[in-house]
RNA sequence: UCCUCAGUAGCUCAGUUGGAAGAGCGCCUGACUGUUAAUCAGGAUGUCGUAGGUUCGAGCCCUGCCUGAGGAGCCA
Protein backbone atom coordinates (compact mmCIF):
# COMPACT_ATOMS: atom_id res chain seq x y z
CA UNK A 1 0.00 0.00 0.00
CA UNK A 2 1.54 3.44 -0.86
CA UNK A 3 1.86 5.42 2.04
CA UNK A 4 3.25 9.25 2.57
CA UNK A 5 5.89 10.76 4.56
CA UNK A 6 4.74 13.22 7.57
CA UNK A 7 6.98 16.00 6.17
CA UNK A 8 4.44 15.62 3.35
CA UNK A 9 1.19 16.27 4.85
CA UNK A 10 0.08 19.62 4.10
CA UNK A 11 0.05 18.79 -0.01
CA UNK A 12 -2.91 15.91 1.19
CA UNK A 13 -5.15 18.23 3.24
CA UNK A 14 -8.67 16.58 2.81
CA UNK A 15 -7.19 13.37 1.24
CA UNK A 16 -7.02 10.06 3.30
CA UNK A 17 -3.33 8.86 3.85
CA UNK A 18 -1.56 6.18 5.54
CA UNK A 19 1.84 6.58 7.79
CA UNK A 20 3.88 4.20 8.93
CA UNK A 21 5.98 4.94 11.97
CA UNK A 22 5.88 5.02 15.79
CA UNK A 23 3.93 6.29 18.97
CA UNK A 24 6.09 9.65 20.04
CA UNK A 25 3.55 10.54 22.89
CA UNK A 26 -0.12 9.97 23.62
CA UNK A 27 -2.64 12.10 25.34
CA UNK A 28 -6.54 11.19 25.85
CA UNK A 29 -9.34 13.38 28.02
CA UNK A 30 -12.75 11.28 28.15
CA UNK A 31 -13.20 9.19 24.68
CA UNK A 32 -11.12 10.48 23.01
CA UNK A 33 -7.14 9.74 21.85
CA UNK A 34 -4.68 12.58 20.56
CA UNK A 35 -1.58 10.38 19.11
CA UNK A 36 1.63 12.02 18.08
CA UNK A 37 2.92 9.99 15.49
CA UNK A 38 6.23 10.00 14.33
CA UNK A 39 8.03 8.86 11.03
CA UNK A 40 11.27 10.17 11.09
CA UNK A 41 10.62 13.07 9.27
CA UNK A 42 8.40 14.58 11.38
CA UNK A 43 5.63 14.57 14.30
CA UNK A 44 1.99 14.40 13.42
CA UNK A 45 -1.06 14.53 15.58
CA UNK A 46 -3.84 12.27 15.25
CA UNK A 47 -6.81 11.97 16.43
CA UNK A 48 -9.16 9.16 17.71
CA UNK A 49 -12.74 9.92 18.94
CA UNK A 50 -15.38 6.77 20.44
CA UNK A 51 -17.97 6.51 18.07
CA UNK A 52 -15.79 7.53 14.71
CA UNK A 53 -13.49 5.08 14.67
CA UNK A 54 -14.36 1.21 14.95
CA UNK A 55 -14.41 0.11 18.60
CA UNK A 56 -11.19 -2.26 18.26
CA UNK A 57 -9.19 0.34 16.45
CA UNK A 58 -10.45 2.65 19.44
CA UNK A 59 -9.29 0.23 22.13
CA UNK A 60 -5.66 -0.22 20.44
CA UNK A 61 -5.61 3.58 21.27
CA UNK A 62 -5.86 2.19 25.09
CA UNK A 63 -3.12 -0.37 24.85
CA UNK A 64 -0.24 0.82 22.82
CA UNK A 65 2.72 2.66 24.67
CA UNK A 66 5.18 5.10 23.75
CA UNK A 67 6.92 4.29 20.64
CA UNK A 68 4.71 1.24 19.84
CA UNK A 69 5.20 0.77 15.92
CA UNK A 70 2.40 1.23 14.07
CA UNK A 71 0.57 1.87 10.31
CA UNK A 72 -2.46 4.29 10.67
CA UNK A 73 -4.94 5.88 8.15
CA UNK A 74 -6.53 8.74 8.20
CA UNK A 75 -7.91 12.15 6.20
CA UNK A 76 -5.56 14.90 6.79
CA UNK A 77 -7.15 18.17 8.17
CA UNK A 78 -5.60 21.78 9.20
CA UNK A 79 -6.48 22.56 12.35
CA UNK A 80 -4.96 25.02 14.34
CA UNK A 81 -5.65 23.35 17.63
CA UNK A 82 -2.80 20.84 16.78
CA UNK A 83 1.03 21.39 17.26
CA UNK A 84 2.63 21.89 13.89
CA UNK A 85 -1.10 22.60 11.98
CA UNK A 86 -2.57 19.72 10.55
CA UNK A 87 -3.86 17.15 11.82
CA UNK A 88 -5.17 13.17 11.41
CA UNK A 89 -8.57 11.97 12.16
CA UNK A 90 -7.92 8.25 12.44
CA UNK A 91 -9.68 5.64 10.73
CA UNK A 92 -7.76 2.49 11.20
CA UNK A 93 -5.07 1.62 13.35
CA UNK A 94 -2.61 -1.21 12.80
CA UNK A 95 0.14 -2.33 15.26
CA UNK A 96 2.80 -3.04 14.18
CA UNK A 97 4.55 -3.89 17.74
CA UNK A 98 3.73 -2.73 20.82
CA UNK A 99 6.33 -1.36 22.07
CA UNK A 100 8.10 -2.62 25.90
CA UNK A 101 8.00 0.46 28.18
CA UNK A 102 10.44 2.81 26.70
CA UNK A 103 12.95 4.17 28.77
CA UNK A 104 13.10 7.76 27.60
CA UNK A 105 10.42 9.29 28.79
CA UNK A 106 9.36 13.09 27.60
CA UNK A 107 10.74 14.16 30.84
CA UNK A 108 13.72 14.99 32.24
CA UNK A 109 17.08 12.68 31.58
CA UNK A 110 20.62 12.93 33.31
CA UNK A 111 23.32 12.83 30.31
CA UNK A 112 24.80 9.36 31.57
CA UNK A 113 21.27 7.23 31.24
CA UNK A 114 20.62 9.66 27.59
CA UNK A 115 24.13 8.43 26.31
CA UNK A 116 23.79 4.71 27.72
CA UNK A 117 20.31 4.73 25.69
CA UNK A 118 22.35 6.59 22.72
CA UNK A 119 20.07 4.20 20.38
CA UNK A 120 16.98 5.20 21.72
CA UNK A 121 17.76 9.08 22.24
CA UNK A 122 18.11 9.24 18.11
CA UNK A 123 14.57 9.15 18.21
CA UNK A 124 14.15 12.06 20.27
CA UNK A 125 13.23 15.69 18.09
CA UNK A 126 16.25 17.38 18.95
CA UNK A 127 18.87 14.72 18.26
CA UNK A 128 16.51 13.86 15.35
CA UNK A 129 17.19 17.48 14.13
CA UNK A 130 21.04 17.47 14.76
CA UNK A 131 21.47 14.67 12.80
CA UNK A 132 19.66 15.78 9.80
CA UNK A 133 21.87 19.12 9.96
CA UNK A 134 25.22 16.94 10.23
CA UNK A 135 23.60 14.81 7.00
CA UNK A 136 23.40 18.38 5.07
CA UNK A 137 27.25 19.62 6.50
CA UNK A 138 28.52 16.77 4.85
CA UNK A 139 26.85 16.78 1.55
CA UNK A 140 27.65 20.54 1.51
CA UNK A 141 31.43 19.63 2.22
CA UNK A 142 31.02 17.13 -0.83
CA UNK A 143 28.83 19.80 -3.64
CA UNK A 144 31.60 22.19 -2.35
CA UNK A 145 34.86 20.52 -3.11
CA UNK A 146 33.35 18.93 -6.92
CA UNK A 147 31.91 21.83 -7.62
CA UNK A 148 35.45 23.59 -6.75
CA UNK A 149 37.24 20.67 -8.64
CA UNK A 150 38.91 18.97 -6.24
CA UNK A 151 39.03 15.38 -7.03
CA UNK A 152 38.25 12.45 -3.51
CA UNK A 153 40.83 10.79 -3.08
CA UNK A 154 40.67 8.16 -0.06
CA UNK A 155 43.95 7.72 1.78
CA UNK A 156 43.95 4.80 4.39
CA UNK A 157 42.84 4.16 7.21
CA UNK A 158 45.83 1.57 8.47
CA UNK A 159 49.17 3.19 8.50
CA UNK A 160 52.30 2.34 8.92
CA UNK A 161 53.00 5.23 11.47
CA UNK A 162 52.43 8.43 12.94
CA UNK A 163 51.33 11.73 11.05
CA UNK A 164 52.84 14.14 14.10
CA UNK A 165 54.52 12.26 16.33
CA UNK A 166 53.25 13.47 19.51
CA UNK A 167 49.91 12.72 19.73
CA UNK A 168 48.92 8.98 20.55
CA UNK A 169 47.55 6.27 18.28
CA UNK A 170 45.41 3.26 17.74
CA UNK A 171 47.81 0.40 17.58
CA UNK A 172 46.38 -3.00 15.68
CA UNK A 173 48.36 -5.79 15.08
CA UNK A 174 48.93 -6.16 10.91
CA UNK A 175 49.42 -9.46 10.57
CA UNK A 176 52.48 -9.46 12.79
CA UNK A 177 53.40 -5.88 12.14
CA UNK A 178 52.15 -2.95 14.34
CA UNK A 179 50.27 -0.24 12.11
CA UNK A 180 48.00 2.55 13.65
CA UNK A 181 44.44 3.97 12.64
CA UNK A 182 45.04 7.35 10.60
CA UNK A 183 45.18 10.66 12.71
CA UNK A 184 44.56 12.48 9.12
CA UNK A 185 45.03 11.91 5.66
CA UNK A 186 46.79 14.65 5.16
CA UNK A 187 50.45 13.56 3.58
CA UNK A 188 49.40 10.82 1.44
CA UNK A 189 47.02 13.60 0.52
CA UNK A 190 50.09 15.84 -0.21
CA UNK A 191 51.24 12.82 -2.65
CA UNK A 192 47.86 12.63 -4.51
CA UNK A 193 47.51 15.87 -5.00
CA UNK A 194 50.92 16.08 -6.91
CA UNK A 195 49.17 13.59 -8.94
CA UNK A 196 45.71 15.20 -9.48
CA UNK A 197 46.17 18.85 -8.87
CA UNK A 198 43.40 19.84 -6.43
CA UNK A 199 42.21 16.60 -4.30
CA UNK A 200 40.14 16.38 -0.70
CA UNK A 201 39.91 13.24 1.60
CA UNK A 202 37.11 12.57 4.09
CA UNK A 203 36.78 10.00 6.54
CA UNK A 204 37.16 8.82 10.03
CA UNK A 205 40.22 9.81 11.89
CA UNK A 206 41.12 8.38 15.26
CA UNK A 207 42.71 10.42 18.22
CA UNK A 208 43.83 8.01 21.50
CA UNK A 209 44.20 11.33 23.89
CA UNK A 210 42.72 11.06 27.04
CA UNK A 211 41.15 14.16 26.32
CA UNK A 212 37.82 14.80 28.03
CA UNK A 213 36.22 18.13 27.15
CA UNK A 214 33.35 18.89 25.40
CA UNK A 215 34.98 19.35 22.14
CA UNK A 216 36.77 16.20 21.77
CA UNK A 217 35.39 12.82 20.93
CA UNK A 218 38.28 9.76 20.04
CA UNK A 219 36.66 8.97 16.51
CA UNK A 220 35.78 12.03 14.09
CA UNK A 221 35.44 12.81 10.80
CA UNK A 222 37.40 15.55 8.93
CA UNK A 223 37.41 16.79 5.69
CA UNK A 224 41.06 17.27 4.33
CA UNK A 225 41.63 19.56 1.18
CA UNK A 226 45.11 19.71 -0.52
CA UNK A 227 46.31 21.91 -3.01
CA UNK A 228 49.01 21.88 -5.55
CA UNK A 229 50.44 25.64 -6.24
CA UNK A 230 49.12 26.99 -3.59
CA UNK A 231 50.22 29.35 -0.65
CA UNK A 232 49.35 30.17 2.40
CA UNK A 233 47.00 32.42 1.64
CA UNK A 234 45.28 30.17 -1.25
CA UNK A 235 44.75 27.74 1.46
CA UNK A 236 42.97 30.33 3.48
CA UNK A 237 40.77 31.77 0.59
CA UNK A 238 40.02 28.06 0.17
CA UNK A 239 38.72 27.48 4.08
CA UNK A 240 36.64 30.38 4.27
CA UNK A 241 35.22 29.42 0.99
CA UNK A 242 34.20 26.51 2.17
CA UNK A 243 32.52 27.40 5.32
CA UNK A 244 30.63 29.94 4.10
CA UNK A 245 29.12 27.39 1.95
CA UNK A 246 28.30 25.23 4.82
CA UNK A 247 26.74 27.86 6.17
CA UNK A 248 24.39 29.09 3.96
CA UNK A 249 23.12 25.51 2.83
CA UNK A 250 22.43 24.60 6.50
CA UNK A 251 20.59 28.24 6.59
CA UNK A 252 18.94 27.33 3.09
CA UNK A 253 18.07 23.76 3.65
CA UNK A 254 17.75 22.96 7.48
CA UNK A 255 16.23 26.05 8.91
CA UNK A 256 13.53 24.28 10.45
CA UNK A 257 15.96 21.77 12.51
CA UNK A 258 17.32 25.42 13.44
CA UNK A 259 14.48 26.02 14.96
CA UNK A 260 14.01 22.74 16.51
CA UNK A 261 16.96 23.22 18.52
CA UNK A 262 16.57 26.44 19.28
CA UNK A 263 19.57 27.81 17.66
CA UNK A 264 19.60 31.78 17.35
CA UNK A 265 20.52 31.95 13.41
CA UNK A 266 21.60 35.69 13.34
CA UNK A 267 25.06 34.65 14.46
CA UNK A 268 25.14 32.39 11.45
CA UNK A 269 23.56 34.72 9.18
CA UNK A 270 26.87 36.56 9.95
CA UNK A 271 29.28 34.61 8.65
CA UNK A 272 29.94 36.01 5.30
CA UNK A 273 33.18 36.88 3.56
CA UNK A 274 35.38 38.46 4.85
CA UNK A 275 36.55 37.02 7.78
CA UNK A 276 39.10 38.81 9.83
CA UNK A 277 42.56 37.61 9.20
CA UNK A 278 45.21 38.14 12.35
CA UNK A 279 48.57 36.64 12.84
CA UNK A 280 49.60 34.80 16.01
CA UNK A 281 51.02 37.64 17.53
CA UNK A 282 48.28 39.96 16.98
CA UNK A 283 45.72 37.37 19.09
CA UNK A 284 48.33 37.63 21.74
CA UNK A 285 47.93 41.54 21.58
CA UNK A 286 44.27 40.53 22.15
CA UNK A 287 44.45 38.36 25.12
CA UNK A 288 46.94 41.32 26.98
CA UNK A 289 43.94 44.03 25.73
CA UNK A 290 41.54 41.33 27.69
CA UNK A 291 43.77 41.10 31.05
CA UNK A 292 44.64 37.73 30.19
CA UNK A 293 47.47 36.44 31.13
CA UNK A 294 49.34 34.99 28.29
CA UNK A 295 53.28 34.65 26.81
CA UNK A 296 54.23 35.11 23.18
CA UNK A 297 55.15 31.47 22.24
CA UNK A 298 52.64 28.82 24.13
CA UNK A 299 49.59 27.00 22.37
CA UNK A 300 46.17 28.64 22.84
CA UNK A 301 44.21 27.04 25.18
CA UNK A 302 40.36 26.46 25.53
CA UNK A 303 40.23 30.23 27.57
CA UNK A 304 42.17 31.97 25.07
CA UNK A 305 40.38 30.19 22.12
CA UNK A 306 37.29 32.13 23.88
CA UNK A 307 38.04 35.22 24.62
CA UNK A 308 39.62 35.99 20.95
CA UNK A 309 36.82 34.24 18.87
CA UNK A 310 34.51 36.21 21.40
CA UNK A 311 36.39 39.37 19.60
CA UNK A 312 34.92 39.01 16.50
CA UNK A 313 31.09 38.42 14.81
CA UNK A 314 32.54 35.24 12.48
CA UNK A 315 34.90 32.70 12.22
CA UNK A 316 38.37 33.95 12.58
CA UNK A 317 41.61 33.32 10.96
CA UNK A 318 45.25 33.17 12.92
CA UNK A 319 48.30 32.75 10.71
CA UNK A 320 52.38 32.54 11.70
CA UNK A 321 52.53 30.73 14.63
CA UNK A 322 55.56 30.06 16.73
CA UNK A 323 57.46 27.68 14.60
CA UNK A 324 58.00 25.78 17.49
CA UNK A 325 54.16 24.45 18.30
CA UNK A 326 53.31 23.30 14.71
CA UNK A 327 54.34 20.26 13.35
CA UNK A 328 57.10 19.46 11.05
CA UNK A 329 56.35 19.72 8.02
CA UNK A 330 54.87 23.02 8.16
CA UNK A 331 56.70 26.03 6.29
CA UNK A 332 58.25 28.65 7.61
CA UNK A 333 58.22 31.84 6.14
CA UNK A 334 62.17 32.60 4.71
CA UNK A 335 62.13 36.12 6.39
CA UNK A 336 61.43 34.88 10.15
CA UNK A 337 62.48 30.83 10.94
CA UNK A 338 60.84 31.02 14.27
CA UNK A 339 57.42 31.47 12.75
CA UNK A 340 55.10 28.96 10.70
CA UNK A 341 52.83 29.49 7.56
CA UNK A 342 49.76 27.70 9.41
CA UNK A 343 46.29 28.67 10.11
CA UNK A 344 43.64 28.25 12.52
CA UNK A 345 40.27 29.18 12.13
CA UNK A 346 38.28 29.53 15.17
CA UNK A 347 34.70 29.44 15.09
CA UNK A 348 32.61 32.03 16.77
CA UNK A 349 30.86 32.43 20.18
CA UNK A 350 33.11 29.92 21.93
CA UNK A 351 33.41 27.16 19.64
CA UNK A 352 36.84 26.96 19.19
CA UNK A 353 38.94 25.19 16.37
CA UNK A 354 37.22 24.34 13.45
CA UNK A 355 40.27 24.36 11.44
CA UNK A 356 43.81 23.64 11.33
CA UNK A 357 46.08 24.01 8.51
CA UNK A 358 48.41 26.28 6.44
CA UNK A 359 51.67 25.73 3.87
CA UNK A 360 53.51 22.48 3.51
CA UNK A 361 57.71 22.65 3.81
CA UNK A 362 58.47 21.97 -0.44
CA UNK A 363 62.38 22.06 -0.21
CA UNK A 364 64.10 18.80 0.29
CA UNK A 365 66.77 19.54 2.65
CA UNK A 366 64.69 21.60 4.92
CA UNK A 367 62.68 18.80 5.67
CA UNK A 368 65.64 16.52 6.37
CA UNK A 369 66.78 18.92 8.30
CA UNK A 370 63.62 19.01 10.43
CA UNK A 371 63.18 15.00 10.53
CA UNK A 372 66.12 14.96 12.19
CA UNK A 373 65.38 17.45 14.59
CA UNK A 374 62.10 16.04 15.64
CA UNK A 375 63.73 12.41 15.68
CA UNK A 376 61.72 10.81 13.23
CA UNK A 377 62.59 7.79 11.58
CA UNK A 378 64.31 9.24 8.15
CA UNK A 379 63.42 5.56 6.23
CA UNK A 380 59.23 6.10 7.10
CA UNK A 381 59.01 9.03 5.32
CA UNK A 382 61.25 8.29 2.20
CA UNK A 383 58.04 8.48 0.37
CA UNK A 384 57.17 11.52 1.51
CA UNK A 385 60.60 12.90 0.99
CA UNK A 386 60.37 11.42 -2.76
CA UNK A 387 57.39 14.35 -3.81
CA UNK A 388 60.05 16.90 -2.91
CA UNK A 389 62.41 15.02 -4.61
CA UNK A 390 60.21 15.16 -8.46
CA UNK A 391 59.19 18.58 -9.12
CA UNK A 392 58.31 20.24 -5.79
CA UNK A 393 56.06 22.82 -5.95
CA UNK A 394 54.25 25.06 -3.56
CA UNK A 395 51.52 23.55 -1.72
CA UNK A 396 48.99 22.98 1.09
CA UNK A 397 45.93 22.46 2.85
CA UNK A 398 43.71 21.88 5.72
CA UNK A 399 41.60 19.90 7.87
CA UNK A 400 37.97 20.95 8.69
CA UNK A 401 36.59 18.83 11.74
CA UNK A 402 33.15 17.80 11.02
CA UNK A 403 32.19 17.52 14.41
CA UNK A 404 33.06 20.79 15.53
CA UNK A 405 31.41 22.10 12.88
CA UNK A 406 28.46 20.52 13.52
CA UNK A 407 28.55 21.61 16.78
CA UNK A 408 28.89 25.00 16.59
CA UNK A 409 25.92 25.42 14.05
CA UNK A 410 23.25 23.62 15.96
CA UNK A 411 25.24 25.74 18.63
CA UNK A 412 24.93 22.85 21.28
CA UNK A 413 27.25 22.88 24.53
CA UNK A 414 29.00 18.91 23.44
CA UNK A 415 30.64 17.35 20.50
CA UNK A 416 29.12 14.25 21.88
CA UNK A 417 25.76 15.03 20.32
CA UNK A 418 27.10 16.00 16.72
CA UNK A 419 27.89 12.03 15.78
CA UNK A 420 25.48 9.16 15.72
CA UNK A 421 27.52 7.17 17.78
CA UNK A 422 30.54 8.95 19.63
CA UNK A 423 33.32 7.42 20.49
CA UNK A 424 34.43 9.07 23.92
CA UNK A 425 37.27 8.26 26.58
CA UNK A 426 35.97 5.61 28.57
CA UNK A 427 32.61 4.89 26.76
CA UNK A 428 32.15 2.89 24.09
CA UNK A 429 28.33 0.93 24.12
CA UNK A 430 26.48 1.21 22.47
C1' U B 1 47.07 11.68 33.45
C1' C B 2 45.59 15.66 36.97
C1' C B 3 41.73 18.66 39.69
C1' U B 4 36.49 19.02 41.26
C1' C B 5 31.72 16.92 41.98
C1' A B 6 28.23 12.92 42.04
C1' G B 7 26.14 7.64 42.70
C1' U B 8 19.02 6.69 46.93
C1' A B 9 12.50 3.38 42.98
C1' G B 10 12.55 2.27 35.62
C1' C B 11 13.83 8.00 35.12
C1' U B 12 14.81 13.01 37.60
C1' C B 13 15.88 14.08 42.40
C1' A B 14 14.94 15.36 48.00
C1' G B 15 16.49 13.04 52.46
C1' U B 16 17.50 18.37 58.27
C1' U B 17 22.07 17.25 64.04
C1' G B 18 23.64 9.94 62.90
C1' G B 19 17.47 7.68 65.14
C1' A B 20 10.69 4.37 60.89
C1' A B 21 13.09 4.87 52.91
C1' G B 22 10.50 9.92 50.36
C1' A B 23 8.38 13.15 46.10
C1' G B 24 7.41 14.04 40.87
C1' C B 25 7.35 11.51 36.23
C1' G B 26 6.68 6.71 34.02
C1' C B 27 3.71 2.05 35.04
C1' C B 28 -1.30 -0.28 36.90
C1' U B 29 -6.85 0.89 38.24
C1' G B 30 -10.72 4.52 37.70
C1' A B 31 -13.02 9.61 35.91
C1' C B 32 -13.24 13.06 31.83
C1' U B 33 -15.23 14.00 23.76
C1' G B 34 -9.94 18.96 21.98
C1' U B 35 -5.51 17.24 24.56
C1' U B 36 -0.67 20.46 24.01
C1' A B 37 5.11 17.37 29.05
C1' A B 38 -3.31 16.92 29.49
C1' U B 39 -5.61 16.97 34.30
C1' C B 40 -7.84 14.62 38.74
C1' A B 41 -8.39 10.27 42.40
C1' G B 42 -6.26 5.61 44.06
C1' G B 43 -2.22 1.68 43.76
C1' A B 44 2.47 -1.20 43.12
C1' U B 45 7.71 -0.26 42.91
C1' G B 46 14.38 -0.08 46.90
C1' U B 47 21.17 -4.83 47.33
C1' C B 48 20.63 3.73 49.36
C1' G B 49 27.36 2.00 43.62
C1' U B 50 30.78 -1.56 46.21
C1' A B 51 34.13 -3.59 50.21
C1' G B 52 35.60 -2.50 54.91
C1' G B 53 35.65 0.76 59.39
C1' U B 54 33.60 4.05 63.51
C1' U B 55 28.93 3.78 66.44
C1' C B 56 23.91 1.19 70.79
C1' G B 57 22.39 2.70 65.85
C1' A B 58 24.98 4.74 59.13
C1' G B 59 21.55 6.74 53.01
C1' C B 60 24.27 10.47 56.18
C1' C B 61 30.83 10.12 59.30
C1' C B 62 36.01 7.72 57.77
C1' U B 63 39.18 4.64 54.15
C1' G B 64 39.86 1.84 49.62
C1' C B 65 37.76 0.46 45.00
C1' C B 66 34.16 0.86 40.83
C1' U B 67 31.13 3.90 37.70
C1' G B 68 29.62 8.55 35.79
C1' A B 69 29.78 13.95 35.05
C1' G B 70 32.32 18.86 34.73
C1' G B 71 37.04 21.09 33.83
C1' A B 72 42.56 21.10 32.53
C1' G B 73 46.41 19.45 29.25
C1' C B 74 46.50 17.74 23.95
C1' C B 75 44.03 18.72 19.53
C1' A B 76 39.97 18.97 14.59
Amino acid sequence: MDYVYIKDVSKYVGKEVTIKGWLYNKRSSGKIYFLLLRDGTGIIQSVAAKGEIPDEDYELCDKITQESSMIVTGVIREDSRSPGGYELSLQHIEVVQISEPYPITPKKHGISFLMDNRHLWLRSKKQNAILRIRAEVINAVRDFFNKEGFILVDTPILTPCSVEGTTTLFETDYFGRKAYLTQSGQLYNEATCMALGKVYCFGPAFRAEKSKTRRHIIEFWQVEPEIAYAELKDVMDCAEKLIVYIVARVLEKRKDDLFAIERDIQPLENVTSPFPRITYTEAVKILHQKDEHFEWGGDFGAPQETIISESFDRPVHITHFPARIKPFYMKRPPEDEKLALGVDVLAPEGYGEIVGGGQREDNLEILEKRLKEDNLPKKDFEWYLDLRRYGSVPHGGFGLGIERTITWLCGIQHIRESIPFPRLLDRIYP
